[in-house]
DNA sequence: CTGGATCCACACCGATACTG
DNA sequence: CAGTATCGGTGTGGATCCAG
């Protein structure tokens, strides 16, 4: 019997609940490389949610044409935004979000919300258990 | 000046806004990896929001115990989850959600059924990307 | 201006074997 | 039972160069 928790489908069996690996994974996997969400930051805030290339290779601070190119490509194919290409000299890109790419932005930033009330708290977390980590082994192998 | 768009604080240039790698692309990455939302998972469906090793290794079709190790430690590092040691024989793990673990449900949830609404689409996005890649690949090389 | 092609270093993940 | 240690294949990101 299929049954749904937190917005994920899983079935109940007698060795308790089993849930196979599916969209959320993938998903936050791409969502989570280190220039999407920067990439769909900047396309949020603009006009119409449309930047050309070279404004958001500007924007993002360290990434590389590949990168960016590559980021777009996976966005485009994911139809979370269209490309338009202007054959003029030189040539000009506009990529803007679609009505999906759009409708992801909420959700995104419910998400980002609790990161953003909890990540003082998580880098504390950090940084206790590698002290603590830190202390064991100075334990094990005093000198 | 400092703003804030969907969740994530930005600052406006006279070049457009401008964000830096932060909080959610770390975190994201984390949650992003192949099994750390599986795991999660399971602990949220579980009675006391706790398990023991053995049984998320069960559950969870196709981890190592390496992985599984690895997947709770940085769960435990971030301060998402505890880890009850009980020194019998043989020996006895459990993990349980924090407060914290616990209070990033609901924000989880929200992300999750916007994939859950849309994955059909992205599906149906990347077969029509894939083969209009395709038909554009067969053109430049015809035989 | 946009972005494809190539090369390389590194991180990650799985498989396996071993331990308290 | 619940790990740790080690090794190797693979994929990904960065740097660089080239092209329409």
């Amino acid at each position: 019997m299929e049954r749904v928790i937190h917005g994920r489908p899983y079935i109940e069996t007698k060795d308790g609940p089993r849930f196979k690996p599916c969209a959320p994974n993938s998903v936050l996997a791409r969502l989570g490389d280190k220039w999407t969400i920067l990439v769909m930051s900047h396309l949020a805030v603009a006009p119409g949610h449309r930047l050309r290339f070279s404004t958001l290779k500007g924007g993002i601070e360290g990434i590389t044409q590949r990168m960016l190119t590559l980021t777009l490509r996976n966005l485009e194919r994911d139809g979370l935004l269209v490309r338009h290409y202007f054959p003029e000299v030189p040539p000009r890109v506009e990529y803007e979000l679609t009505e999906m790419g759009a409708s992801m932005l909420p959700a995104l930033e419910g998400f980002t919300s609790w990161i953003r009330e909890n990540w003082p708290r998580i880098v504390d977390c950090r940084h206790a258990y590698d002290e603590a980590q830190q202390r064991a082994e100075d334990q094990d192998a005093p000198v």
